[in-house]
DNA sequence: TCATAATAAGACAAAAATGTATCATTAAGT
DNA sequence: ACTTAATGATACATTTTTGTCTTATTATGA
């Protein structure tokens, strides 16, 4: 069977609008390779493609955590479980984080909700199990965890560090920082 | 004598292009609350326009970072001293790491890499002076620290953390991590 | 008050991007 | 080999955005 062409094009558009988000279609065909008509056979517009590529990306999120999850893990390991998983994606991630068309998408704005209250209660359990320390505000946390994994994907991207160490320089950074180990 | 007409359109573009980049010139002058006419007496171009944006901000930060440099501040207070001042243009930070239309522009790739250099310089310097461990590589302190100021600025103007409190979060999670402090 | 400069509003042309349609070619499955 | 479905290429109409220009209005300072 035929590689999908619906994937090459939603990840050339992820690659093209990660660097460019106001970019035109064309330049999205022509990073997957085929023809501008190809892609509108695909996605009748460009919100279509923008909105199948936001729910796609919530869809790998999920799936890919769907495992570690699975597992029952205890606090420390399941953060490093959970951005294990997630930090390959960072690209897609990223692109969650920017892009705003669709706020007000029904659809997607639950999604986004839940998303964001799995986050506080994980928070919430890390707290409680002390690997978080209870004075810090959980918005805080969340917050830096969503950059630090963009950052991490976009350093092993360009070469600076070992993709099968970031999840753990990511974990370090956010758990105990980077400054030198006390214990 | 009047306000300048063209820090409103700066700030209007910042704020705006934050939250579309590829928003129309339009959208600027609106939320500048000026007329487009205006804007183009300003700023001859759209391109004009975000290039001038990219320097000005390279100005701000480094208008803002000169009297924390004069002041000759030991590892901790330095680092602090600098999150303090740029967490404020957080925005600005946010858009020049996001802007990447004239990075073939030499002006700006050179304070770009000047940029670079006084960073890196900034960590071995820390790293010299125990704030940041020897084994942390230079570049992931960086780009973790670029990530948090711009979390940081977007957790104040969010109403998720205090303004005050924000440099002293970010220098916590850097160098301490958010665990529970050992000391 | 008067002169000057900046602005708003809108008309306009040019360019870029979007979306539709057609047709010949290619690939896949039977 | 035959049929069907997908693709590439291209032409085209439409819409959006850009950039220019003009005119009436408003603000500012002498």
């Amino acid at each position: 069977m035929k590689k999908d062409t619906r994937e090459f094009l939603l990840d050339a558009a992820t690659m093209v609008f990660s660097k460019n988000p106001g970019a035109p279609i064309n330049d999205v065909a022509d990073a997957a390779g085929v023809g501008r008509a190809t892609l509108y056979r695909h996605f009748p517009s460009r919100d279509d493609l923008i909105r199948e590529l936001t729910l796609e990306s919530y869809r790998q999120m999920n799936d890919a955590l769907a495992p570690v999850l699975a597992k029952n893990l205890m606090g420390s390991e399941l953060l490093l479980g959970i951005l294990e998983a997630i930090i390959p994606l960072g690209d897609r991630y990223y692109f969650l984080l920017l892009e705003r068309t669709f706020e007000d998408d029904p659809e997607i704005q639950a999604i986004d909700q839940q998303d964001k209250r799995d986050w506080y209660e994980l928070f919430d359990h890390l707290k409680s199990e002390g690997v978080i320390a209870q004075e810090v505000p959980a918005a805080w946390a969340i917050s830096a965890m969503e950059s630090l994994i963009y950052s991490a994907w976009s350093s092993v991207h360009d070469g600076y560090i070992a993709r099968r160490e970031a999840h753990k320089l990511v974990y370090r950074t956010l758990v105990s920082g980077l400054g030198p180990q006390s214990k």
